[in-house]
RNA sequence: GAGCCUUUAGCUCAGUUGGUUUAGAGCACUUGCUUGACAGGCAAGGGGUCGGCGGUUCAAAUCCGCCAAGGCUCACCA
């Protein structure tokens, strides 16, 4: 009569629900009287496309965001994607060299034109894709960070913190990437060690015959050189205190100086100092007022500087020049050697240290509320041991490197004044042209007089004020959006960018609102492979996302990622999580089927086993309700799953719906059929969150629905009070039908054949409530009492009753003696470990009266035990 | 070099302020059952001296110290 398939089929109702769920706006929130639960979603680089790392922190954010909204919060998760000036600068320019078009060769609007026909063309297909896994955003606010609200935000931050005195401009040393050409901060580069070689070369002294032999991994730079410097003790060297040496291939007399800084262990003890390509060589020619030569151009080859080697890339000079060092006679030695050598984070080319203009925030003062915050759990990080990370940073923090010379982000909103470097900070043109004027008291001046700064800001100068830009905070604080979502509830994103990202928009939050961002950070690991390698596009271990949620289902695939993600740990993945997810999936949909096969007879009235069994998993329903909060509310996501997947597998299918089953053909009772599907519903409500589509699917046809109904904006059930004795209870007889099965196993007694259960229950402690559950799961006849031992019977102990299972001629003695023996080994063994404690005289006096009672329990229980194995051992025996 | 974290069954992890059976779950594995919801399901089973050593305590996977292995973050050794 059924004819719904075996097995679930999300193709079928996934876009079917989505679309369903957009077209009634359940994912829209405008503020209202209800409390807010809001989100803002962590924007992904606005080309990008979808992998595992989004699907598990999106699958994040919906569950909160879906549980909120069933609570009847006002659940709003904003969307947005992320300009990423360097990323998508670098892939619009490679885009157009393979058109054959150079970058430098076309106008900041042209290329700028580009980049957003680019943007236009790729962007947002990543939201796309977020729709497809079932994520409630509403997508009405979807921002980016380039939208004209959002960039008036960033240029007024901009404004207010130079007006501040926190933004300056000044020459210094910074990370170059030399393939973006741009300075990049100091989070951007990445460290790695690496296998290189140490250079022994020797310099002449001036006046002399004699060398002095420096040791460096960078011998390019030597053209950079403009000292020598030694450690002032170091006895080796005093004899060229005052002199001069000669850069080898140039002939450049530089002099020799000393200095603490050096270690006298490392190398020969004696440094070339290269003031403009090494911070620490920057440091000491200041202090020692040495020239600076800037060998290298913006895109690492060599200057005109450098005198040699001009516009050979620097790596490419470095092999050249100690062909020709060694030619000159001026290579000692050469070592291997590993250091650390920084790569872009963007383009993992090496960094560049170099001096030039950039634009800093200064960030001492910043960021001492947002240390605060953080420490006194104003603002709470799930997994705690973050706070440490961040604390480390934060307190040895530097200034912010701010500018990009890039063109695809928030121009600086500086403006120079006629050939001069003198500016002035505006909006826009017009208002710097009234400035201008103020300043210079020319009134002469126009706006063609004024020119813009050419670099761009940094991408995470407009990301920090994310939570409020997208509620156009900045621009308005006070109108009713900021007012009503800000503070935001929770963060979710990677624990990469906590320095980034995470920490930054706490400094805003305080800085721009006086406020925190969000009250509650969960950080997620990262999804890894079986080998706990990253996935990668070069490894090819990163599956598309796309094709798993078509095999599996969205819900099998959010499923799978939530099912062994614990906060803040790595997601090690393989497919049979997702498969596991599927696997769930159709278990849930052969549960819906079963209770949709059941035939209602009105007339029959509601057999007892189904009504003890009812009331049973409403007690266990409640139980698990109380546990699930508990798990939500300290975001233990992964065991929440469990929670609910055991529930459901465990409890439901394998013990109330075998319960209350009818036999085969047979009707059931209406009201029995009620209240499973009432229960059923209200599992399909705590599973919703987690699997969206496949509950919503179920929910429309476990009963008659009107049009625009839908379990996504049902109530959630609440907690509620529970009988714990009666699952106490009902776990006892859940074990003596364990018994009776095993039984039934060890000799091979099929369930058509009926048995009877007798037991002895010397101190009064057997509860029948559940006589009619043991009756009808492990195909007994009878439960009936007996005073005396039962010969010829399977024998086992329960709590303090023994129960016996007569089998006649299926008995073997030896075999029931050998069982009966392993289990009182084991009971005796433990009432040993107990006796142990009893026995302590220290324990008894010291330890808490209720734990001696506790004690005393455990031991009269397995006394009564003992003694019950014993004898029917002997009985055996006779 | 500094700081932080981790170490519990084959794998991934729980284990709440030390005391609810001489340690738990999911997956994997083994066995049995299954023509009446479930290309799977059900039932059961095996598997751990809680990284090592020492200490505190009546009581330690849990607290402290040392050691070992692994990981992360930061840092200017050419």
């Amino acid at each position: 009569m059924n004819e719904t398939s075996t097995k679930y089929n999300p193709q079928k109702t996934e876009n079917k629900w989505y679309q369903y769920w957009l077209d009634n706006k359940f994912f829209k929130s405008t503020p209202d009287k209800r409390k807010p639960y809001t989100i803002v979603i962590p924007p992904p680089n606005v080309t990008g496309v979808l992998h595992m790392g989004h699907i598990m922190n999106n699958t994040i954010q919906d569950i909160l965001i879906r549980r909120a909204r069933m609570q009847g919060k006002n659940a709003c998760w904003v969307p947005g994607t992320d300009h990423a000036s360097i990323a998508t600068e670098a892939k619009v320019v490679n885009k157009l060299a393979e058109e054959g078009i150079d970058k430098n060769s076309i106008s900041r609007d042209e290329f700028m034109n580009h980049a957003w026909d680019w943007t236009d063309k790729h962007g947002g297909i990543i939201l796309e894709q977020l729709k497809k896994i079932g994520a409630s955003c509403d997508w009405d606010r979807t921002k980016f960070t380039l939208d004209n609200d959002l960039y008036e935000s960033v240029i007024k931050v901009f404004i207010d913190l130079f007006n501040k005195g926190l933004i300056y401009r000044g020459v210094r040393m910074v990370n170059w990437d030399s393939k973006a050409k741009t300075a990049v901060s100091d989070e951007e580069v990445e460290y790695k060690d690496e296998q290189s070689k140490l250079y022994y070369v020797k310099y002449k002294i001036v006046d002399s015959n004699d060398y002095i032999t420096i040791a460096t991994t960078r011998p390019e730079t030597i053209l950079g050189d403009s000292a020598v410097c030694v450690h002032p003790k170091d006895e080796r060297y005093f004899k060229f205190h005052g002199k001069k040496a000669i850069i080898p291939l140039i002939d450049r007399e530089v002099p020799i100086i000393t200095d603490d800084y050096i270690d006298i262990e490392f190398g020969t003890g004696a440094l070339k100092v290269t003031p403009a390509h090494d911070e620490n060589d920057y440091k000491l020619g200041e202090k020692h007022n040495l020239l600076s030569f800037n060998i290298f151009n913006d895109d690492g080859t060599m200057s005109k500087d450098a005198i040699l080697y001009e516009n050979k890339d620097r790596f490419e000079v470095r092999k050249l020049i100690i062909t020709d060092l060694e030619k000159a006679g001026n290579i000692v030695k050469i070592e291997d050697y590993t250091n650390r050598v920084g790569y872009s984070q963007r383009t993992q080319v090496p960094i560049e240290p170099k001096l030039s203009m950039q634009w800093f925030l200064k960030m001492e003062e910043l960021v001492k509320p947002a240390i605060e915050h953080v420490n006194n759990n104003d603002i709470n990080f799930s997994p705690k041991r973050f706070v440490n990370t961040y604390n480390h940073w934060m307190e040895n923090i530097r200034d912010w490197n701010i500018s990009r010379q890039l063109w695809w982000g928030h121009r600086i909103p500086a403006y120079y004044l006629p050939n001069s470097n003198e500016f002035v900070i505006a909006e826009n043109i017009e208002k710097a042209l009234i400035l201008a004027i103020e300043k210079t008291g020319n009134k002469n001046l126009k706006i063609e007089d004024l020119k813009q700064d050419e670099d761009v800001l940094d991408t995470w100068f407009s990301s920090w004020l994310w939570p409020i830009s997208v509620f156009d905070g900045i621009r308005y604080p006070e109108n009713e959006d900021i007012k009503y979502y800000y503070p935001t509830n929770v963060l979710a994103t990677g624990h990469d960018i906590i320095f980034f990202w995470v920490a930054r928009m706490i400094i805003a939050g305080y800085e721009f609102r006086k406020e925190l961002p969000f009250k509650d950070v969960y950080f997620t690991g990262m999804v890894r492979d079986e080998q706990r390698r990253k996935m990668s596009k070069q490894l090819g271990n990163s599956p598309d996302p796309l094709k798993l949620t078509d095999k599996f289902g969205a819900d099998g695939v959010r499923f799978g990622m939530m099912l062994c993600s614990p906060a803040g740990g790595d997601l090690l993945y393989n497919e049979s999580l997702p498969e596991q997810g599927r696997n769930f999936s159709n278990k849930i949909w052969n549960a819906f089927r079963l209770t949709q096969s059941w035939e209602v007879d009105k007339t029959i009235e509601q057999p007892e086993h189904a009504k003890v069994a009812l009331d049973w998993f409403n007690e266990k329903f409640n139980e698990q309700i109380t546990s699930l909060n508990g798990l939500y509310d300290t975001f233990k996501l992964s065991e929440a799953l469990m929670l609910v997947y055991k529930l459901f597998r465990d409890e439901f299918s394998s013990w109330l719906l075998e319960i209350v089953k009818p036999d085969y053909q047979k009707p059931t009772d209406a009201k029995t059929y009620n209240q499973v599907k009432a229960y059923f519903d209200k599992l399909l409500r705590i599973l919703h969150p987690f699997m969206p589509f496949i509950t919503e699917e179920i929910w429309q046809q476990l009963e008659e629905r009107k049009d625009g109904e839908s379990i996504m904006i049902s109530k959630m059930p609440v907690s509620q009070s529970y009988n714990t004795k009666m699952i106490n209870t009902f776990d006892l007889a859940k074990d003596i039908i364990t018994q009776i099965r095993n039984i039934r196993k060890e000799k091979n007694i099929s369930y058509k054949n009926k048995l009877n259960l007798l037991y002895k229950d010397a101190n009064n402690s057997y509860d029948k409530s559940f006589e009619t559950v043991i009756l009808r799961l492990s195909g007994i006849d009878k439960i009936s009492e007996t005073k005396e031992k039962v010969d010829g019977a399977s024998h086992f102990v329960v709590k303090k009753t023994e129960f016996f299972v007569p089998l006649g001629d299926l008995i073997d003695k030896d075999d029931e003696i050998k069982k009966l023996t392993e289990e009182l080994k084991y009971a005796t063994g433990f009432l040993n470990s107990v006796m142990k404690k009893l026995g302590n005289e220290r324990f008894v006096n010291n330890a808490p009266a209720q734990v001696i009672e506790k004690e005393n329990i455990k031991k009269a229980d397995a006394e009564a035990k003992i003694k019950a194995l014993g004898e029917q051992i002997k009985t055996l025996k006779q």
